[in-house]
DNA sequence: TAAGATTGAATACTCAATCTTA
DNA sequence: TAAGATTGAGTATTCAATCTTA
């Protein structure tokens, strides 16, 4: 990654600060496909769902009254309005969760999850953690996790901002 | 994330690994997904190409001779073959590569870059390393960049090992 | 028989436009 | 006028099948 056009700059010299994060940044989007095929190959194996669905089952689950807006629950995953609208339909089409009005607002809808949704959920993660533990868990420690944590919830807290 | 279903487990009790482990690992998936975002629309904002067009044209720029065998950049990419026959289409269509035969294997093809496509790959470099510094380099300290090379390179390299 | 690359058909995603209600 | 959600059209991605050469 990176240019070295700023050869000139000799004063930074030998640790280019700048070029060892791009090189960070690559590898922290290498892993996260890596880790997406693999865990979807996992779940494929199993002849579950994709993590996508994955995802919406779970945001559901944590939500109050296991409900939640359609725009909230795009917001959440960070993908279209669009392309939840979809993704809902199939999910609805195979009685993972439900759509259900919503009184306070005429124009807007909830995604309910049910009792199959709810079942599948843990069926899946009944894979997906295994695959957390072996491709990520087990290579690294606590104190290296605490790092991810503080770094990643910073980023994530300052990107939700622009986002 | 993660169930609690171990609860009868009480020994490990009040910092549970297990847990925290998956709460990062989430934390990961929504870091990536935002920055990746926001990324992409910092590059379309300045009409240029999106993110996998520049992995492409990183990729040929580092390579021997500037140039790969299409099934080396497919797996460097973490992409399907088909998925890159069809990017290098839409590169080449825009005289960013070309594709070139190979001679020792007639089977197979190059993807070569072109002066057009090396010249793009700096004026989308000029966009894109400002959004890694915005979103990412910000927020991450000399210290912290080490932790996460050395860890990510773990799990890179296990995961291709799998892959 | 298998590997490299491409193709067709089906699925999924994106963008802009639309419809309904606030 | 704007927000929530959906739709249509175009684009991109996946999966399996195909073609060529090793």
């Amino acid at each position: 990654m990176g240019d070295r056009t700023n050869i000139a700059n000799t004063e930074i010299s030998n640790t280019n600060l700048g070029d060892s994060c791009n090189t960070v940044w690559k590898k922290f989007l290498t892993a996260n496909a890596l880790l997406f095929e693999l865990s979807e190959r996992d779940l494929a194996a199993a002849k579950l769902p994709p993590l996508a669905w994955y995802d919406v089952l779970w945001a559901l689950e944590q939500a109050p009254e296991q409900r939640m807006r359609l725009h909230e629950l795009a917001d959440a995953m960070i993908i279209q309005r669009s392309n939840l609208t979809r993704l809902i339909d199939r999910l609805e089409a195979q009685g993972l969760v439900c759509r259900r009005n919503c009184p306070s607002d005429r124009r807007g809808s909830y995604a309910a999850l049910t009792d199959t949704g709810k079942a599948k959920r843990q069926e899946m993660w009944q894979v997906y953690s295994q695959s957390i533990a072996k491709y990520f868990a087990q290579h690294i420690s606590d104190q290296e996790l605490e790092v991810f944590d503080r770094v990643l919830s910073q980023v994530i807290s300052h990107a939700k901002a622009e986002y």
